[in-house]
DNA sequence: TAGATTGTTAATCGATTAACAATC
DNA sequence: TAGATTGTTAATCGATTAACAATC
């Protein structure tokens, strides 16, 4: 049973690790597997029992003492925390090779999103069929916005454009940002959200770990 | 003039930074900046003057006492310290949509590497072009490894065939995995790296953080 | 009950920041 | 030369690990 919810001060350190322990626990959950110790995700996972007990006690206490955790409890518990029985409905902006790659690749619905609006500003790819939705125009984006509330934008689009378009959704009510585009992205508001996915940054990792090893 | 190399034990959150700043000094450099100090590049990239100087010098002096840093001289030193002067030979496994996104959305010349093959298992997708290559069967891959001699995979597959198909590219020769599938790929030999990317978790703290601010 | 394993406090480790002498 | 800014050492902060009393 969850002692407290402690939130809020959650470090971003943590926070990273939860999808991961919800995957992990999730295929557990999908073996039929019913407890799990911490040493035992620690094996798993390539963690130390105390970090996962340190990660858990953030939000609650979660396991019993002599038994460990139950395995769809605290996959349940987690997945609660993380939001995904919520359903926040999001925008893709930008429906090029990558934006289309990542609606039709990622599964939105048990992470806590919908997708409810691709637009584009390319006069070409309107009324395209993308995921069984239209390609709209970026002229109607405001008013999509005022009858529609999307709270999330995905932007697929050029670093040229990131900014201007980012301060114009802001405007609109979006709430927070998934950014692929090769800008830094951040927004001084404080109740709204950037998460930036630089994808060439990670390759240059992987080459720089390639040539040093 | 760098004093000395240090690398091989410079830490994992010092690399993670290096291509942030490749990308800053790179925009510098696009508007004709010809110097920069620690002071200014941290507004910038909203770093301390401190933390820039601490991870430039994991790998050498490259400023002057009283100038700062020469942006050119900088971004060219961070670029050869990555590897972007190496031309890695790189194979694409998985051609679906998010493989065929990566591999025409990225930039991999100016990141140290170059595609050189395409694989995927699908009869239906044989033959097809992709980025001006045709996509082989896996049935070749063997084969065409012991001519070409890929040394990164692109592993755009399922879960479930990951860890199977990363064993068989380590033994083709291959040393580095830029991995999408949504499986914590770890190979445990010393001399090969994972990059792993997962955007499934990316999404999901965006959604965690949405919903606790 | 005895054994196991948690929740939590204390110790350690590493990363970031501050300070300042070296020097261009 | 004087002013500026680095390179580097020392101080601080935060995150991870270890230890153990609480308790199922």
């Amino acid at each position: 049973m969850p002692k407290s919810d402690k939130s809020g001060s959650i470090s971003s350190s943590v926070i990273k690790r939860l999808p991961r322990y919800y995957r992990f626990l999730g295929e557990l959950l999908a073996k039929g597997t019913v407890r799990v110790s911490s040493q035992e995700l620690a094996l798993d996972m390539k963690l130390t029992a105390s970090q996962i007990r340190q990660d858990l006690n953030c939000f609650g206490g979660f396991g019993q003492q002599g038994y460990g955790y139950n395995v769809a409890d605290l996959h349940e518990e987690i997945g609660r925390i993380l939001g995904v029985d919520k359903v926040t409905p999001a925008i893709l902006i930008g429906c090029g090779n990558l934006g289309r790659a990542i609606v039709t690749h990622i599964n939105f619905e048990t992470r806590g999103c919908r997708l409810i609006g691709i637009f584009d500003e390319s006069p070409a790819l309107l009324g395209w069929q993308v995921n069984g939705m239209a390609v709209q125009s970026m002229d109607t984006l405001e008013q999509f916005c005022r009858s529609e509330n999307p709270e999330m934008a995905i932007l697929c689009i050029p670093k040229t454009a990131t900014q201007e378009i980012a301060d114009k959704l802001v405007k609109c009510g979006i709430k927070g940002f998934w950014n692929f585009s090769h800008y830094d992205l951040s927004i001084d508001h404080d109740n709204i959200v950037v998460e930036n996915v630089h994808l060439g940054d990670s390759l240059l990792t992987l080459t720089y770990r390639l040539n040093n090893h």
